[in-house]
DNA sequence: AGTATAGGCGAACTGCTGTTCGATGTCAAG
DNA sequence: CTTGACATCGAACAGCAGTTCGCCTATACT
């Protein structure tokens, strides 16, 4: 935990491919089988002949804090840095728990616009964006990746009990239903924003939650959505 | 995962003192060493000086599925069922992650008063009451233990941005300052409210944030402060 | 060209490790 | 009392596994 991923990736490249293939195979060993294999199984793996040669590249690996070992004892190899242990720990926690991480990717009603990720994107803990930690009750069911979080800035949700500072859980989607609490792309203002969507025909209205404020009215051509309002967190 | 703790430990129980003492120091010792203990290093910690006799037993812990061994590999031994795995994973994950369990403590303004466990109280993660996981971002450092939540009922704090059947995080403590969102419960209705708190001297008034409800003024001898709210979570 | 240096190979050595087997003790059922 | 199941012990064995050592190859530096 003292090493951050990037700094971990940036050790692990300093390693020759015999060494990360060892490292790469010693973690998976540990992990499928539950102990730690031999010279000779690690050998036979990454196809060295000679058990000199895995010894000596264990020995680095222990020199560059990879790994311990326990001298003289079958089998004495010790995972001290997982590569993995950050950010795939995190995963494989969020999972056991009950927890959904999800990428916090911006604030909405800003002045740049919000890139969210692609619809394609595989990775869901793309370590680049923050992520929040959510309740999976929270996404009734819903895949983590379907899910995204923004915070609000402004009041204009007031009246539906959103405050400047929430954070919104969103579930990604093209689509809505009138009433609908949506996060919507304006390509025309080139801003993401928060507001109720009715579809009239030949314009949409996206309506404030605020007496105070006008509805926005945008060519059905110029407003994307990006995703539905599933919850709300505040934290004060 | 499959088997709950009160079923494991009674098949625990089924064991003999020497297979639960093998059982203990196979656990202890990966957990300590990384990797497994071989036959001989069992027998020397058990204090069984023949090899047979710790492989005999480590067949019969095979047999009752609490181990996995390796045929003729040494240190081949994997443990299968964790006694500890359900409950404490969760704990482990939640440490690793940056979530906290809440302790989901019952429904606010409800005709029954709320139990609060007392502060006493070791154990964070009582099988027995529901959790609910949040960011830690939302405790500011507090401890998990010092944290609670309740489901809102009603609309009394509408005001507030606080819908009903809103969940509150909050935080235990005793005593708050005017204003704060407090929950308090109330001996003399037997009930706990969650209600802005005001001072005033002979008398506390307990202002709802809504402005069709009246405040409730008692005696601050009929007024025990139960916690502040941290934060809120809305799931739509 | 000469020579460190790093990386690799294979064989041999020695101790470690799992397995097996015969013998012993205990205890309850027949 | 006998029997058999269960648990234990000690010893021997064969294969497993870490270590070491001499030798080889390629690269880079002098």
């Amino acid at each position: 935990m003292s090493y951050d991923d990037a700094e971990l990736d940036a050790l692990y490249d300093l390693l020759s491919d015999r060494q990360k293939a060892i490292l790469d195979f010693v973690e998976r060993f540990i992990n499928e089988q539950g102990y730690p294999p031999t010279i000779r199984e690690i050998g036979e793996a990454c196809n060295i002949t000679s058990t000199s040669v895995v010894n000596y590249n264990l020995k680095k690996l222990v020199a560059e804090g990879w790994l311990e070992r326990a001298a003289e004892k079958s089998r004495g190899i010790r995972l001290v840095r997982h590569r993995d242990s950050a950010k795939q720990m995190a995963v494989r926690a969020a999972e056991a728990l009950n927890v959904a991480r999800v990428p916090l990717v911006g604030r909405i009603v800003a002045s740049e616009p919000v890139m969210l990720p692609g619809d394609d994107f595989g990775q869901y803990y793309d370590p680049d964006v923050d992520t929040i930690e959510v309740s999976k009750d929270m996404l009734h069911g819903l895949a983590p990746g379907e899910v995204f979080a923004l915070q609000v800035q402004g009041k204009s949700m007031i009246d539906a009990l959103i405050d400047d500072g929430d954070v919104v859980i969103l579930r990604r989607q093209k689509t809505c239903n009138d009433g609908d609490l949506v996060a919507v792309w304006l390509p025309e203002r080139n801003e993401t924003t928060l507001k109720a969507f009715y579809d009239e025909g030949t314009r949409i209205r996206l309506q404030p939650r605020n007496p105070s404020m006008k509805p926005i009215y945008v060519h059905p051509n110029n407003c994307q959505i990006q995703g539905k309002v599933l919850g709300v967190i505040r934290m004060l």
